[in-house]
DNA sequence: CGCAGTTTAGTTGTGTACAACTAAACTGCG
DNA sequence: CGCAGTTTAGTTGTACACAACTAAACTGCG
C-alpha cells in the first residue's frame, strides 16, 4: 500500500520527533551546568562506576552506542571543563582511561535534583516515564539482536 | 534519592539510544536511494501534499519541527540531487515554496516497500510498531502541551 | 623472535540540530 | 505615506553522529 509512505505512520518520525522534544526539555536544565545531553550521558556513567576501575573511551562507548569519533571530541570538551582527565594505560598503552576529577565528583552532588527537574518539566508522571523507558528499552534490544542475528 | 542519576533509569538515554537504533536500521535502506534520514522524512511531507499549494520553508519545519537553520542546508542538497526545486513566492518574496521534480515523485514510486524493509529489519511486528508509534506521539505532544502552559 | 593481523583512539569529511544573528520583505499604526 | 516592528529564509558557529581512514600498540602463530 502507498499510504504506508505518510509522515504521521513512519516509526522513525515518532522516535526522532520524541527524541528531540525530550531533548529540548533536558537542554535549558543540563544548560545550567554547563553541560550537552551526550556529555550528561558520559558523566552518568562515569558517577556510577566510581569504585571500579575508569572506564577507557571504548568502554564508555559501549555503554553509550558511541564510538570514537564522537566520544574523542567530546570527551576533550569534558577535560577542557576540567571534569574529567584521559590518561593513557600504562599497561596497554592503545588505552586510555577516562577519570572524573575532583570538580566531575562534585557536580554529580549539584545535580542530583535534574531527574526530578525533568519529570516535572515533561508533564508526564513517573510511572508513565517508567513505562516508556521500559518499552524503548525493549525496542532498542529487540532491533540490536535482530541486527546480530544477520 | 541519588540512585535517579543512574543511566539505565533515563528516559532521554533509552530515547536517544532508540532513535539511534531505528537510525541504523533505516539508514543502509535509505544509502540506496542515496537519502539520509531526515531527508527522507522531508520527502515524506512533500509527497504527501501533492494536491496542494506546495510548502515554504517555514511550513516543512512546522511539520517537521526544523528551523530554517537546519532545513536551509538539507533542501539545497536535495535541490542538487534534483529531487526538488525552491521558488520565492511572488506574491511574497520572504516566502520560498519547495517543489518536488519529476524524478523527486518519481521517487516515491522506487521507495514504496520502504516501510516493510524497515518492519522486516526491525524485527518488531507490525502491532508492535504501532503501539510504540502511538506511544511516543502522545508522549511528543504531552511534552509540547507542557511547554506552551508556562 | 618476527611479523601479519587485530585492537584502540584519534582524525577527517559529511550531514544534521540548534542558538544567535542578518537581511530582505511585508504589515499595520499614526 | 512612513517607518517601527514582525516575519521569513539564510548564514555562522558549536556540538554531536557516523563512515572511512590513520597510526600506534598489542597478540599470536609459525
Amino acid at each position: 500500500m502507498t499510504d504506508d509512505l505518510v509522515l504521521r505512520r513512519q516509526v522513525c518520525f515518532a522516535l526522532y520527533t520524541a527524541s528531540r522534544a525530550m531533548a529540548d526539555v533536558y537542554r535549558p536544565i543540563l544548560a545550567g551546568f554547563g553541560l550537552t545531553y551526550p556529555q550528561y550521558l558520559v558523566l552518568l556513567v562515569l558517577w556510577e562506576g566510581e569504585q571500579e576501575q575508569p572506564p577507557t573511551v571504548s568502554g564508555l562507548g559501549a555503554r553509550l552506542q558511541l564510538d570514537s569519533g564522537t566520544l574523542s571530541p567530546l570527551l576533550k570538551r569534558l577535560e577542557a571543563a576540567g571534569l574529567v582527565v584521559r590518561r593513557r594505560s600504562p599497561a596497554d598503552e592503545r588505552r586510555v582511561a577516562v577519570e572524573l576529577t575532583p570538580a566531575g565528583r562534585a557536580l554529580r552532588g549539584r545535580m542530583v535534583d535534574v531527574p526530578r527537574q525533568l519529570a516535572q518539566a515533561t508533564g508526564l508522571s513517573a510511572d508513565d516515564l517508567v513505562v516508556l523507558r521500559d518499552t524503548l528499552t525493549r525496542i532498542t534490544r529487540t532491533i540490536h539482536q535482530h541486527k546480530e542475528q544477520q
